[in-house]
DNA sequence: CAAAATAGTAACCAATGTGGTTACATTAAT
DNA sequence: ATTAATGTAACCACATTGGTTACTATTTTG
């Protein structure tokens, strides 16, 4: 939904409302609201008040990556997890597995995220 | 906790109960069993039933990567999904978003699942 | 053949996360 | 002062997950 609200916001070059984003991704406007609060927090979208107020990319979408998206998002989730049941201290697997895991999920995490800056919000853009 | 598991089989060199499973993962055995039951249809791991059961690898440790495991277990789910409300037709952007962004998603999965086939279960066996 | 120990599985619960909804406070233009 | 917008809290419905209990099916062993 961040991703179809950034590119409605690319879209439409002019400040546009979170009814009206609503009425693109089909959805409530607060749930519009609460992503657009994510991806301001992120510096992505400028936000203004009032009456006549509304949303706007912040920069240039050629210069805001899925990867912005998805981090302004999913700041700090893991896409998979480790469990987090406590070791079995009398176990060496159960004590060191965490630990090896943990590294090769960040490899893997970082090749999603590298695929993921290599798409520019403009590319989107381009293919609407 | 596949993982986990998946370790254990290999670390022991010999048949296992889901109750010594269980042990090492700190969690209940119908837990550790509804795991193996999914590494079991995937043919990743052995089940023998009856007194002196348990579970043992199908095969050898180097011959199994972290992305059999990943598969075995969240077979058809993507680490990122697509919103699922209705289109608006009115809309182009409603309209083309999702395919757009379904085809860098793809390009995102590959690579993280590229790094999970570079690891075998032989490589995390070796540093327990 | 009976007992024991194991896998397989259904049913239920608690906790968590997510999206939708209502309601209201805050802000800014008119 | 009115109007129209954002910001957010509160609540609900729903799905997912891990834990638990309880049971059946299977196999070995005394």
């Amino acid at each position: 939904m961040a991703v179809h609200i950034m590119t409605a916001l690319a879209y439409v070059k002019e400040k546009i409302s979170s009814e009206q984003l609503a009425n693109t991704v089909n959805t409530n406007p607060v749930v519009v609201r609460r992503i657009l609060g994510a991806l301001n927090r992120a510096g992505l979208v400028c936000a203004e008040r009032g009456k006549v107020g509304g949303f706007s990319l912040a920069r240039a979408s050629k210069d805001i990556s899925l990867l912005d998206i998805y981090r302004a998002i999913l700041a700090k989730q893991k896409l998979v997890n480790l469990h987090d049941n406590p070791q079995n201290r009398a176990c060496a697997v159960s004590c060191k597995v965490r630990g090896v895991l943990s590294t090769h999920l960040k490899q893997a995490q970082s090749a999603y995220e590298r695929e993921l800056k290599k798409v520019a919000l403009a590319d989107i853009e381009k293919s609407m």
